[in-house]
DNA sequence: TGAAACTACGAAAACGTATTCGAAAACATC
DNA sequence: GATGTTTTCGAATACGTTTTCGTAGTTTCA
C-alpha cells in the first residue's frame, strides 16, 4: 500500500507538506502542490480512510438501520427504493453507508455500540420497531439521527404523508360514487394510525359513515392474512363495493380471494392498493394506488442527516413531510347505488 | 469516547494489559482479565474499529458491488434477496458490508480505489457489467474477490445453475405436451447463454426442433420490451402454445399483451417465468417458474470470500454451482396437439 | 536599512489499538 | 541458596494521517 510517506520521499518534502498539498491547504506553493499531486497519481495513491478518521474523527460513513428481527426491510420494495436513494445521495456527498445490526460475529452489540464501533457520523433509521429499547438508546445518544416514517420530537424525521395518501385514495373512491368502502389496514403502527385518520377525514367530509365491520385488521405485505381479511369482508351480508388494501403486495392476496369467488375487478368490485411500487402498473388490471415518493424520502433524509452532522450545533430538529401521488390504474370503476 | 486508556487507568494496569485481557491473551492472570472486562462493560467501552484496523490491517469489512450505471441491483428482487443474505452471513462472521461505487463526493475513484480507501478485506461482485475495465482492475488486484453469476478463471464464483433452470422448465413444458415453445430471452450475457444451452438441450433430448422465429430477444425486467416481444410471437402465422419469459417481472408485460388479445392463461396459452420471487406465487394464476436460491447464493459467496480472506495462500479459486427448484403454479396446462 | 509582515515548509504530537520483547516476581528444583 | 522455570505484566513502537506551531527565508515598507 502506498502512503503519504512514499510520496514525501519521492518528492523530497515532508509528509506534512504532502498531506497539505493533497488537501488543498493554502500555505503550500502552487509548484509543490502540482508536484505532489502528480506523483500521487503516478504512484496510484489512495488515502486511508481509517487513518484519516483516527485523526479527524470524521468517518464519512453513515449507518443505516433498515432491518430488525420482525421486518425484512431489504426485500421490501418500498424500502429497497428508499435504501437505493439513501445510498446514492450519500455517495454524492462523499459518504459510504454501513448496515447497523445487533450482532457482529460472536459479540452481540447494541445498535449504538455498532455505530460507535464503526464510527458512524450519523444514522438513518427506517423499518424497525421504534418502540424497542435498542432504538431508543440510539435515538437518545449523541450520534445524529434521522428517522423515516416515524417521528420523535427531539430528532429530525422524514415522513411520507400517510394522512394525505389515505385521504386522497378514499376521496377518489367516494367521488367515483362508492359509499360502501371496506378498509383493510396493517398492524398497529403510527403509519397505520395516520392512514386511518386520512380515511376518516375523507368519509366525514363526504358525510359518509361506515359500519365498523368494514374495517378489518390485515397485515402489511402478508398476502395470506389479507386474503382472509378480504374473505371476511366479502362474507358480510352487505359487502363493500370497494376495498382499500394495506399495500400493493398484500393486495395480491385479496385479488386471489376475489378471483376465487368469481368477482371481476373492477366490474364487480373496485380495489386500490398503497405504495405505488413498479409492479402495480404491470398488474391486470393496472392497480389504482398511492405512490409514496421513496426516492425523495431517501434523499431528504440523507440531506437532513448530513446537515445535522456538519452543523450539529445550529441545526434544529425538523419534521419533513413528503407528498405522494395518486396513481390511477383501472381497478376502480364508477359506482351507481341504484345498480 | 471511552478508550483502552480509560480502562487502564481505572484498573491500574497498562493499556497493553487491557488490550490483551480483552482479546483473550493467555499471559494475563484470570484475575486481571475479570477486572478489566468488568470495568470495560461498566464504562460501556466499545473498541474502535479504525484504530484496530490501522494496527492489524484487517477491517472486518467486505465490499459489495451490486450496482452500476446500467443496472439497479438494489431494487431488483432477486438481487435484493442475495444482498440480504450476503449481509446476514457477513454479520454472522463478524463482517460489515460497504457498497462500492465509482464516485465518492467530488473525487471519482475506481472500484479498486474505493476498496482500498475503505480497506475492504474482500469484495463480492454481482449485477454489474463484468466486461468493464473498472471491474477487471478489481478482479486482477490483490483484494480477494468472489463473483456472482459470472465466472472468471482466476477468482472464485458462485453461479446459479442457469443451464439446469432452463432445461428443467423446458422439459416441463415438453412433458406437458407442448411442442411449439416460444422463448423470450434477455440481453446477451453469460446468464442468457447458459439458459439457451439448457433450452436447446431439453429440446434435443425430446427430439423437438423449434423454428427460429420462436426465439425472440427481450430484456430482463423490462415489461414493455417483453410485451412487444410477446406480440411478435403471437403475431406469427403459427404462434406458440407456450412461452418462456426472461423473468417473473417482465412476464407481467407479456401477460398484459396476452390479456389484451383475449387469451387466457393457461387455457389458451401456457407461460412460465424465471426467478421464483415471492410475487410469482401470488399472481393470478400462480406462475410456474424457476426459483433461484438467492439465499444460498448469497451465503455461499460470503462463505467462500471469507475463506479466501482468512486462508489466502491455501485457498484455491473455485466455481460453486447452486441448484434451483421448479415452482409449479398453474400457468401451464397439458397440451394435446390434436386439439 | 532595519523592522515588520508574509511565504513556504517541517518537526512533532496525536488519534486508539495490537504486539514484541524484556523484565520483575513468583515459584520450583537440586 | 543458587539456578532455572514459569507467570504476569509493561515500555515502546508502529499503523497512516492531520494539524499546530515554530522557523528560516523572502518580501514589503517606512
Amino acid at each position: 500500500m502506498v502512503t503519504i510517506k512514499d510520496i514525501s520521499k519521492k518528492c523530497g518534502v515532508s509528509p506534512a507538506t504532502v498531506s497539505k498539498a493533497l488537501n488543498g491547504y493554502d500555505d503550500i506553493s502552487e509548484e509543490t502542490i502540482r508536484l505532489v499531486r502528480q506523483t500521487a497519481s503516478e504512484l496510484n495513491y489512495t488515502p486511508n480512510a481509517a487513518a484519516r478518521l483516527l485523526k479527524t474523527s470524521i468517518s464519512h460513513n453513515i449507518g443505516v438501520l433498515f432491518v430488525d428481527d420482525t421486518m425484512s426491510g431489504l426485500t421490501h420494495e418500498y424500502f429497497s427504493y428508499i435504501l437505493n436513494s439513501v445510498k446514492e445521495e450519500a455517495e454524492i456527498s462523499g459518504y459510504d453507508i454501513t448496515f447497523i445490526s445487533q450482532k457482529l460475529g460472536k459479540r452481540k452489540m447494541s445498535f449504538l455500540q455498532h455505530c460507535l464501533y464503526r464510527n458512524c457520523d450519523g444514522v438513518v433509521i427506517a423499518s424497525v420497531n421504534f418502540d424497542s429499547k435498542a432504538v431508543h438508546e440510539l435515538i437518545n445518544s449523541d450520534v445524529p439521527v434521522v428517522t423515516i416514517d416515524y417521528a420523535f420530537d427531539n430528532v429530525s424525521s422524514v415522513l411520507s404523508d400517510n394522512v394525505e395518501g389515505a385521504y386522497e385514495l378514499t376521496s377518489y373512491l367516494l367521488n367515483m360514487g362508492h359509499r360502501k368502502i371496506g378498509y383493510i389496514f396493517g398492524e398497529q403502527t403510527s403509519v397505520t394510525n395516520k392512514r386511518l385518520v386520512g380515511f376518516n377525514k375523507a368519509l366525514k367530509e363526504h358525510g359518509v359513515s361506515i359500519p365498523p365491520e368494514y374495517m378489518v385488521q390485515g397485515r402489511y405485505h402478508d398476502a395470506e392474512v389479507v386474503r382472509e381479511a378480504t374473505a371476511r369482508l366479502m362474507d358480510l351480508p352487505d359487502p363493500p363495493t370497494a376495498i382499500m388494501f394495506p399495500d400493493d403486495i398484500s393486495f395480491l392476496g385479496g385479488q386471489a380471494e376475489l378471483t376465487r369467488r368469481g368477482l371481476r375487478i373492477p366490474e364487480d368490485i373496485s380495489v386500490c392498493g398503497y405504495d405505488g411500487i413498479n409492479l402495480s402498473g404491470l398488474l391486470q388490471p393496472p392497480l389504482t394506488t398511492w405512490h409514496q415518493d421513496a426516492d425523495r424520502i431517501g434523499k431528504e433524509s440523507v440531506r437532513k442527516l448530513i446537515e445535522t452532522i456538519e452543523h450539529r450545533s445550529t441545526c434544529a430538529a425538523e419534521q419533513i413531510m413528503v407528498s405522494g401521488q395518486l396513481v390511477s390504474g383501472s381497478s376502480v370503476r364508477e359506482w351507481d347505488e341504484k345498480m
